[in-house]
DNA sequence: AAGTATATAGACAGGTCTGTATCATGTCAA
DNA sequence: TTGACATGATACAGACCTGTCTATATACTT
């Protein structure tokens, strides 16, 4: 069973974000984690010396995903960044309307760790910021009239898309459903033609 | 010193608000509350009989000012519903880049508890849907081509500027800083002249 | 074959959590 | 004055939390 080294760290984790990405961070115990895991307690420690380490590689996987997904959805078209926004929105619509999505980790990790020093909430910003800074390239890259006031107004729509995704998540219907239009609308005014 | 039936409450209640806010519900235990307080633990689980009970008359509280807010922001344009649009998001974007304003305690809630059947989270979710209902009614008095669009584009940035309002809290500059001109332009979009 | 690294199993410590029980105290009305 | 009632103070129960400790088993390497 046993398949030597890493293997139970990336169980470990795996269990770990499903847990942490449903119910929270600190609605999940170690307890929890270790016997989803089929592990030791021990091995959890020795590979994350505690809760916030864990919960630090969590976000920290979850930010590499995000960035795949990102580059993904703006890869069909290559030196055209305006219609890369364009797309990155259509996905966004796509991914937050979804019964699997329930949010952003990172808003998660921000509302339950308030304090700017948390590890949590240092990662938190930082992909944040990393998200903006990557959308005001993209929209200088575009040509924009004002590429930092359209970076944070589509940062803006992207986050309560995110919110919608977990508030509306049984609803029938949910505002995520306006965000590729909206997004659509923001640009569109930053190029007159 | 004890001013009769009530006062107790009412002091419980303010401190509760203060605490659950700032740093979140589960992060704040009931004997913090009681010892900021106060009061004896006792006289809590008189007027809350459980935790979860003092939660819901937080975010019921919280509900009420912030339809307070809302209301007292589009007082100045009655009979003017565009206006009141324009003015509700000068006033929100005012309020999320205030230090003292550490997001949305509906999407914590909602953060928090993310089972549909929980007490708080479904509190939060009446009070989204009744903003959206609200941002509706407006768009349909102000004779938007697509109110219902409107209303979930409105409310994508209010969202989103409630979450960088407890991201980038700490941060020299914030994407709130653009959700009125970018409510503006949505707005603007369903007139067309 | 022996040793080293990695894993399991489970008890345990010390703290915190929600919620309950007990008894004393102060106020106000009849 | 006496009784009703809201409250204060404090201990407590039982559960859960993070993190540690010990002892044992398995696999790979040399």
């Amino acid at each position: 069973m046993t398949k030597g080294t890493g293997h139970a760290r990336q169980q470990i984790l795996e269990v770990a974000s499903r847990l942490f990405y449903r119910e929270g961070f600190r609605a999940v115990g170690v307890d929890t984690i270790v016997e989803q895991s089929g592990v030791a307690k021990m091995t959890l420690y020795r590979y994350f010396p505690s809760k916030d380490d864990l919960i630090v590689a969590y976000l920290e996987q979850s930010n590499n995903k995000f960035w795949q997904w990102f580059d993904e959805s703006i890869s069909s078209h290559l030196d055209a960044p305006r219609d890369q926004l364009i797309a990155l929105f259509q996905a966004l619509g796509t991914q937050t309307i979804t019964s699997s999505c329930h949010g952003c980790s990172f808003q998660t990790a921000a509302a339950e760790f308030p304090e700017p020093q948390h590890p949590g909430h240092r990662v938190a910003l930082a992909h944040k910021q990393a998200v903006r800074a990557r959308l005001y390239d993209l929209a200088t890259k575009a040509g924009a009239t004002s590429p930092g006031a359209l970076a944070d107004q589509l940062l803006l729509l992207m986050d309560g898309a995110f919110v919608a995704a977990r508030m509306f998540n049984d609803a029938t219907t949910t505002p995520a459903n306006q965000v590729a239009q909206a997004a659509a609308i923001l640009i569109q005014i930053q190029f007159p033609s």
